[in-house]
DNA sequence: TAATTTAAGTGACCACAGTATTTGACTTTG
DNA sequence: CAAAGTCAAATACTGTGGTCACTTAAATTA
């Protein structure tokens, strides 16, 4: 942590105004309807300010989208000791998907993952990063479901929690594709279970 | 077909034409390095008659992909009857993979997946058309592991096919997001037979 | 064949994400 | 404390996808 003068505070401020007033904007409007000027100006700063913080507009939702692995820190505390790996991956992936759905939305993950996609991020998205909560969790799952004699042992740990991440990408982006009457909560614990039942012994 | 007048063989030269110098420059060049004006001013039109005859720059790459419905019906023709459901769809995959690594590329795919996302579209997506060949295809490979009690009957026949096509949209989906070293043929066919595992009795 | 309708094509224009250059207040250094 | 350096912020600018009002030539109708 650098030493903190008042222009790095004053910095971290505007910082931080712009973050929540464009969460807001976009949440009020959606984020194709909100411009970055319109984001600069709402907070009395330029729209050169707002780059001085941010690469992209995208920035403004992925820095929200990090939120969810506080959610799976706490999520994990809570999980029961004497249930199966598989059923605590879906219990685990039911309680995301409603997260989701719920807090985050589905505007603000269809543009993270749009972004995922784009060419012009030099380094992997977030999204991408093995170093992520997500895959250090399901990585712990699997690992529990392989000692357990529960699942088989054809893949390796890493190739088998991959896989299972891949679900839960595959269904959100169908989530996004489809139209209005896709239940992505459901749609998860269908795709999931099916897999986990191939990767059982 | 309509009768075809002068006028109209004349408009749909000048659409043939945008679409090969479009799908030419793109390939050299890379999607998003190429501008429509260069597209217009190469064919000696105006950008205006761009939009004519394509609602966005990514209906280039729309209309090629659509190609591949050609693809599965050739295809369909050439596979073996004497072996199981299951095989019949990794091959049918596996030589998808391959033209869409080798004919069509991962730059065209990118842009398909990622205009399908877009909000914009009002109507759905090709890619998420239920009437696209490629459901069908799958429905029938499945339908028939059904009725050879190959596959359990926990799920109809249109949700196992969709969670079929959702494998191979994942897998898609991670290939763009991963490194250059995701090797998508052989990753399609991993996630693949795990689904078709949990689907067997 | 003259009048009317249709639609391909034009080109100036706009919106908006992102960039390059400059400014000046604050911080560091000697 | 003064000179030098730094960096948050401002401003003007660029590039490009897409739009809109209009033109013009071909097609249709009378």
């Amino acid at each position: 942590m650098p030493r903190m003068t008042t222009r790095k505070l004053k910095a971290l401020e505007t910082k931080k105004t712009l973050l929540e007033t464009g969460l807001e904007l976009f949440h009020k409007k959606g984020f194709d309807n909100v411009t970055v000027d319109e984001i600069a100006k709402k907070c009395n700063v330029s729209k050169g300010a707002f780059y001085v913080h941010f690469n992209t507009k995208y920035d403004i939702f992925n820095e929200k989208f990090k939120d969810i692995d506080n959610f799976y820190s706490t999520f994990q505390q809570g999980i029961p000791k004497n249930i199966s790996a598989s059923e605590k991956i879906l219990m685990f992936y039911k309680a995301q998907m409603i997260y989701l759905r719920d807090e985050l939305g589905k505007d603000l993950i269809r543009n993270v993952y749009m972004n995922a996609m784009s060419l012009t991020i030099n380094k992997n998205h977030y999204l991408a990063d093995p170093d992520r909560n997500l895959y250090k969790v399901i990585n712990s799952f699997v690992q529990e479901g392989i000692e357990n004699n529960e699942f088989k042992e054809e893949l390796t740990t890493e190739e088998a929690s991959v896989l299972i991440t891949r679900c839960m990408r595959g269904t959100i982006y169908d989530w996004i594709i489809f139209g209005e009457e896709f239940d992505v909560v459901q749609e998860m614990t269908k795709f999931t279970s099916t897999i986990l039942n191939g990767l059982k012994k």
